[in-house]
RNA sequence: GGGCGCAUAGCUCAGCGGUAGAGCGCUUGCCUUACAAGCAAGAUGUCACAGGUUCGAUCCCUGUUGCGCCCACCA
């Protein structure tokens, strides 16, 4: 093979060819010599001149640098390493850029805690501001916007240098000069600006509606961020009245929300409510009179069969609210609690009384109050029923969802509209999925989404929207009229910057303006990676390394963030780009417990990446990384660990030896002549052709099984059959075995460069010049008429010299035990391939008499016979 | 309730229409000057269950059971 690359000579070996091996070779420190001589030498830069067939471009999810990495990142992220590697050795220049989500509620919450202060947006900027020494979590310093996400950039940035040390240790190739965050000026240019292009081809809109709330976090949230979860709540069996005074029942598991019913509802069939339909009923306690309607959405056999609809208690009375276009009756605040004013339909004496005692309260101790009044009243009809529900909570919020109506931006992702919704599941069918079952996750999540995708978020730290409102003469904003910066002008942040016309003194007074006060969901900037990392309509070049890299590669993350990441940047590259954005999406599974259980922090059943990586070394983890297939999940093994580690230590053991009795110049095909030789190398020829095609259909794993299982195979079969012969003075059979010996070794590194990039580079780096992640993946052509070789004689070889050694083990005596005598027997093809190697079967099984080959066609495979010449004294 | 995946040795997993495989673990040995974190040899299975297709099914089809995941589910 060829080094076409411009590399720096290597300190351990020289131009001429001499090799210079260590005496004990060791994995301790390998991480650390060549983490720096990658970085000093730019191993994994990205060569931008090439055009875009000559690039293989990847995107990485970037993750959220304030939570804690776990093994499962480590093996995903691996995993995409395994196919940059491949490719750069294919020739490809390798776009592979590593980002941190490094804005959002993540990076709020850690700043709070670690820090002790919190945003209160009201406080001007204090530029002497220090948080304290100690902080004091139950007492957070309230500090304004500006401080807060001061210090939120001070922390991100420690916390990225941990990841990217982390991410150094365990070998990824990323090109560590094209890095980006979430948060930096990079992104939000690229946020904004596809924001605004949204925007004016109408796919962005604000829209003032029902949405889900978080009341911890006081914030929007959207679909995809929601997660079901099992909530203790109890059915009350509640009594509505009929003008005559009879009573209706309906079953609530949330009688505070009475206060709010807007309807009673039942399914236009059920016959037990016909007779109530069209009339009207009045709620307990209250006194309220509302009608009772039918719909569908009621299911007869849900309760009473009746459904007291609030606005709003669930997605189902929004869509009532909705289609049978009730009024909006809101008791709940963005805060959680009971509006402290009295609702005006409440206001007659008897519901006004008893909202009173409401007022302030949160959700949960209202209900206490009403199941205390609906007692009183009598309208409790025995007492209330324990139930488990699934509720829907925000993924990272600790109480149940409530839904407030709000302005909010929203962007569409067919949510809403079937040709949208079409179009993304035709952008689905684009992408190669790995494994390809993962794209049903993806049909199913599009096929499910019940609305648009909410993208503003109540929060402080992050993209703020580009977008300003005039205020009338009262004061109050046009939302229908919105100022928009030019893209030129961008990033903008409209708190503290002025809309064109505007001058900063007009700011909150009527005629004047008002900045948005919104964030973006940090989705809603992650979903543009490609665009970021891309250099997306950016650079002194404009879109010239946009042009290179995108529509990319490849993306890779695990299966959880199909619905959120993978989706939400095929919405982008939809409607910006009209294409998907990569070609292939490969779907790592997790990495779960002994047990099969997900590890989660709160089970304490989380493995620490640098623990295994400090203890069992890097190559180590990757080869575990590397036996776990796309999509399936398996679980950590420790053990696992140990056999990586010892095939990275036996790749540098083998190497010192072959390297002890080989020159760098014998790496040659031409003088591979004699039979077990080249038999050798048609193996290995076969090798290189499965690696290869395993590696063109992503599939690593098999890559690895069958360069891992030819080592071995090298490791125990031929080394120790050619060891004598290498070691001869000369002749062509030496000749022979050497240049078969530093071929096969020279090629083996070069197949297991992508899953040990340490210890190969290492061995390497004894008599080869250059990097070996830049050395070409090996093809048949260079092992020369060899490669055509019966592979299957080395299995004939191999099977004679296990009956050798069988002999001996049975005897219990050592190997360098001399034999008197050896047959060999079996059918011709066998025997015949056996023979092939009579000289070296002799010198390595310590042969001192006869070794005769018998050809009997009767038996299926070899038998070996074997006489030990004596049977050492026992002691 | 809807969808997807899985079920093969004690464990983790390959595999395949024609005699069932690997690694780990286990057993028995060996200090063989590359490696004792090593080496050699060896034992281990109703291929979840029931039907069907086929000359032949672990493999293909249908159903069942069990496990896991995603989605839906606040009356």
């Amino acid at each position: 093979m060829s080094d076409t690359q411009a590399q720096a000579p290597d300190a351990t070996s020289t131009d001429t060819g001499a090799v210079v091996v260590p005496d004990k070779p060791a994995l301790e420190g390998l991480e650390q010599k060549w983490a720096e001589r990658w970085k000093a030498d730019r191993t994994y830069a990205f060569d931008r001149t090439q055009p875009r067939e000559n690039v293989y471009s990847i995107d990485t999810p970037p993750p959220t640098v304030s939570g804690s990495l776990h093994v499962g990142h480590v093996f995903s992220y691996t995993h995409t390493d395994l196919i940059a590697r491949y490719q750069r050795m294919r020739g490809k220049s390798v776009f592979y850029p590593m980002g941190w989500d490094d804005n959002g509620l993540p990076t709020e919450r850690r700043v709070q805690n670690y820090f002790g202060v919190r945003c209160d947006p009201s406080l001007p900027y204090d530029p002497e501001f220090t948080p304290p020494e100690k902080p004091d979590p139950k007492r957070q310093i309230p500090i304004s916007r500006p401080n807060f996400i001061e210090l939120c950039e001070q922390l991100v940035e420690e916390d990225e240098q941990v990841f990217e040390s982390l991410w150094r240790t365990l070998g990824l190739s990323v090109d560590w000069e094209t890095t980006y965050t979430t948060i930096g000026a990079k992104a939000q240019a690229v946020s904004q600006r596809a924001f605004l292009r949204n925007l004016a081809r109408g796919e962005a809109y604000l829209h003032d509606a029902p949405t889900l709330w978080d009341v911890t976090f006081q914030t929007a949230v959207a679909q995809a961020e929601l997660e079901a979860r099992e909530y203790a709540g109890a059915y009350h069996r509640v009594a509505y009245h009929r003008p005559d005074g009879k009573p209706v029942y309906v079953e609530t598991t949330r009688p505070e929300l009475i206060a709010s019913a807007v309807a009673l509802i039942a399914h236009p069939d059920d016959e037990r409510y016909q007779e109530l339909f069209g009339t009207t009923v009045t709620s307990p306690v209250f006194g309220v009179e509302i009608p009772v309607l039918a719909h569908p959405a009621a299911e007869m056999d849900k309760g009473a069969g009746i459904a007291m609809c609030c606005t709003f208690g669930d997605l189902t009375d929004v869509q009532w609210w909705r289609e049978l276009q009730l009024p909006v009756r809101t008791v709940i605040g963005r805060d959680g609690r009971f509006s402290r004013e009295t609702p005006e339909w409440l206001s007659g004496e008897t519901a006004a009384a008893a909202y009173e005692d409401l007022k302030g309260k949160t959700a949960h101790s209202a209900r206490e109050a009403m199941v205390v009044k609906l007692k009183e009243t009598g309208d409790l009809d025995g007492d209330p029923k324990a139930t488990q529900r699934m509720a829907n909570f925000y993924e990272k919020g600790d109480k149940p969802l409530e839904i407030v109506a709000t302005r909010q931006w929203y962007i569409r992702n067919g949510g809403r509209d079937a040709a949208t919704r079409d179009a993304m599941l035709a952008r689905g069918a684009e992408i190669d999925w790995l494994p390809p079952h993962m794209k049903h996750r993806f049909d199913n999540w599009v096929g499910g989404l019940n609305g648009d995708w909410l993208i503003s978020r109540q929060r402080f730290f992050g993209i703020p929207f580009p977008v300003w409102y005039p205020l009338d003469e009262e004061g109050e904003p046009d939302y229908a009229r919105l100022l928009l910066p030019t893209e030129a002008e961008l990033p903008v942040d409209p708190s503290t910057q002025v809309p064109a016309g505007y001058t900063e003194d007009q700011r909150g007074k009527p005629g004047g303006f008002i900045g948005d006060p919104d964030i973006m969901d940090t989705w809603a900037t992650s979903s543009l990676t490609p665009h970021i990392a891309g250099g997306w309509e950016q650079g002194p070049d404009g879109d010239d390394l946009f042009q290179r890299v995108f529509p990319m590669d490849l993306c890779t993350h695990a299966h959880d963030i199909i619905r959120t990441w993978l989706f939400s940047r095929v919405v982008r590259a939809h409607f910006e780009n009209g294409c998907a954005p990569w070609s292939h999406a490969m779907i790592s599974g997790f990495i779960v417990d002994p047990d099969r259980k997900k590890m989660s922090k709160s089970k304490g059943n989380v493995v620490v990446p640098n623990e295994i990586l400090d203890k069992y070394g890097a190559d180590a983890v990757r080869w575990r990384a590397a036996i776990a297939r796309p999509g399936l999940d398996s679980p950590f093994d420790e053990t696992q660990m140990k056999v990586g580690r010892r095939l990275a230590m036996k790749v540098l053991n083998a190497s010192k030896f072959v390297l002890g009795s080989v020159q760098a110049s014998e790496v040659s095909s031409v003088a591979i002549t004699e039979k077990v030789d080249t038999a050798l190398i048609g193996r290995l020829a076969n090798v290189i052709v499965k690696a290869t095609e395993a590696f063109d259909a992503y599939d690593y794993t098999t890559a690895l099984e069958a360069s891992e299982k030819f080592f071995w195979e090298f490791c125990d079969d031929y080394l120790e059959l050619v060891k004598e012969r290498a070691y001869a003075d000369s002749g062509q059979p030496t000749a022979s075995a050497k240049a078969t010996l530093a071929t096969a070794l020279e090629v083996q590194l070069r197949l297991l460069a992508p899953f040990l990039p340490y210890v190969t580079e290492e061995v390497w780096s004894w008599w080869r010049p250059g990097s070996v992640h830049h050395a070409e993946w090996p093809t048949v052509t260079e092992l020369g008429s060899a490669a055509a070789e019966d592979a299957r004689i080395i299995d004939a070889v191999a099977a004679a010299l296990a009956g050798i050694r069988g002999a001996k083990s049975q005897a219990k005596v050592n190997m360098k035990t001399p034999l008197a005598r050896v047959e060999i027997t079996g059918p011709e093809k066998l025997v015949r391939d056996a023979e092939c190697a009579a000289d070296d079967l002799r010198a390595a099984g310590k042969i001192e008499g006869d070794l005769v080959f018998t050809v009997d066609d009767g038996l299926t495979d070899l038998s070996v016979n074997a006489e030990i010449a004596e049977v050492p004294e026992q002691s």
